[in-house]
DNA sequence: AAGTCACGTGCAACTATGTTGCGTTAAATG
DNA sequence: CATTTAACGCAACATAGTTGCACGTGACTT
């Protein structure tokens, strides 16, 4: 499984043309295994340590693989960017849901949003994304079950 | 003109029932005077600088307009929290322009998203929002008629 | 297989947005 | 006017992300 996720993103990354490095192949296969967006630090977080790959690196390498459409970035309501592997999002119109008090974003497949949307005049539209804001299953339950001062920030 | 938009502020601030200080009124001004959402740094040109409101003061000030509903709260790509006064964006579903170049973001009226997205089990939605991204009227005339080194970050 | 060269990487220092603690000020109330 | 307490100003801090530069390495040529 973990090996098959590694030859697909590597696969990925040769057929973009692109150097295949380790670095990108391992922070692509990490994508690929999640099952909701990843931050910079959950990325961090599940990459083989032995590989000593650098803090900046990986922001490097999510940056390029967001820019070269193997990756989506989403930004969260916390000032922290995720990132899905673009399999998860490959449509022009997607949604997303993100929890409000853990920052938690997983991708809506179910849903899509409108495709065409009017502008203003001069205004260039690219993409266009549904987003749902609320309480993701944890969060709702620990916030129903316990205290009114909930532990913001929570990360699961 | 501006007087209005003062006193409109003061009138908003007063009926929350909480405490009517300069700060917040002359913040909830500049706001309401605006037609595009503002940051931060925004909001702390626009304000009188005879007033010497503090930096941290506004903050504290846009982060209590946002909790209590006087002004909204919209997180941007370039991890910078834009605020609109609630007038503009009174819908619980409602949409969003982002430029992706100079961060701006209008509100767009005629737009709406869906009120009922299907949310995974125990998930529970608040609010959704629909973001269209791409390029405002100025970074795309910009961008077509000169460089190819955009001047990334410009501040309009 | 060795050589070359540009692209990718590691490291350190830096930037910018936003937050916290605490003593002081000033709105509301009587 | 006196009292109370929420809001404020200041300084120090926290954290996500960025930049400059020297070095290593993937891909391509010979």
């Amino acid at each position: 499984m973990a090996k098959t996720m590694t030859d697909a993103a590597e696969a990925m990354i040769r057929e973009s043309g692109a150097r295949v490095t380790r670095a990108r192949v391992e922070v692509l296969a990490v994508l690929l295994k999640a099952e909701r967006a990843l931050s910079h630090h959950d990325v961090e977080r599940r990459l083989n340590r032995s590989l000593g790959v650098d803090r900046v690196t990986v922001y490097r390498v999510l940056d390029w693989l967001s820019g070269c459409g193997l990756a989506h970035k989403i930004a969260g309501e916390d000032r922290i960017s995720r990132y899905n592997a673009a399999e998860h999002a490959h449509s022009r119109a997607h949604a997303h849901f993100q929890c409000g008090r853990c920052g938690t974003v997983v991708c809506l497949d179910d849903a899509d949003a409108p495709t065409e949307v009017p502008v203003p005049t001069g205004f260039v539209p690219h993409e266009v994304v549904l987003t749902v804001k609320g309480l993701c299953a944890t969060c709702a339950h620990t916030r129903t079950s316990s205290s009114r001062h909930p532990p913001a920030r929570a990360r699961h």
